[in-house]
DNA sequence: ATGTATGCAAACAATTTGCACGACC
DNA sequence: GGTCGTGCAAATTGTTTGCATACAT
């Protein structure tokens, strides 16, 4: 599985980007995203790329981003320091984000929301229509060297 | 020529802003966060301060919204265009806010989050250490006024 | 008197955009 | 060749901050 049909660089691209227009920037921006261990902002991303590609520009990466996101490619699942946090996220169906608030690591998991708990806790009339959870905690790793410095 | 607000008042800046000084300003600020409909922008904040007190600046709401979170006064319940959306909240206890989508208007609900389900599904060695739910919706008089229009 | 709050404007940071140029199809 | 993507820099926007002054205590 090391070794990638020739037209493997313009798959990724089109599942990325929808069906845009294939570049060398574009490229090296979804094998960055390819390569994030979990959540990151266009910084991280940023930097991801330039360690391949030092030459892209921070406009066309927040211009790549725009566009996998419209793509469903990526998904914004909150922010960090007032950036926001994007992730990589081919899962199907209603689900929720876990982030590691220590390593940024993320993990999805089922909707624990209870539909007849929040139907019976909500106003009268209040139709809800969306909503969004973001859980925060600690990865097994990070969780394992925390309590291993005595946290 | 010192001026002293009433006790009322007093009282008010002593609860939103923990035993900070009064001024006319944070009173200004404050009071209109009393007449602020639901979840408000500093923005929109600006605006209800300055139907009264058109002088006051935006950088000292700025000042009485970092101080008014600090001491609990003012939650974060989200964001609205890239700006911080704030909300005053008295309940005790965990919960969550319903923010309707068509006026701003907000709402308690006890958290709908089902624990179980929650840690069946959380990955083998994650902790979750706090989730952050926003419910989204429409409110009793909007959700009426959409039926009617035919929406 | 002393320390805190305010106003102003400049600083800041994340993000977007106008424009000329170059690349892809 | 026409269109779309890119780079650069400037513009936008929400928010913070330095500083001198006014004010609360």
């Amino acid at each position: 599985m090391t070794e990638r049909p020739p037209d493997a660089s313009n798959n990724l691209i089109a599942r990325a980007y929808a069906g845009g227009r294939a570049s060398a920037q574009r490229l090296a921006v979804a094998q960055a995203v390819g390569r994030a261990a979990g959540a990151f902002t266009v910084d991280d991303l940023t930097a991801l790329v330039r360690e391949r590609d030092p030459g892209v520009s921070k406009a066309t990466i927040y211009r790549c981003v725009s566009a996998m996101a419209a793509s469903g490619y990526l998904t914004r699942i909150g922010d960090r320091d007032g950036a926001v946090l994007w992730v990589r996220c081919d899962a199907d169906g209603h689900h929720h984000h876990l982030v590691c608030t220590s390593c940024g690591a993320t993990a999805h998991t089922a909707c624990p929301v209870d539909a007849d708990a929040l139907a019976a806790s909500a106003p009268e009339g209040f139709t809800i229509t969306s909503h969004d959870v973001r859980l925060y905690g600690l990865c097994a790793s990070c969780s394992g060297r925390m309590q291993r410095a005595g946290g």
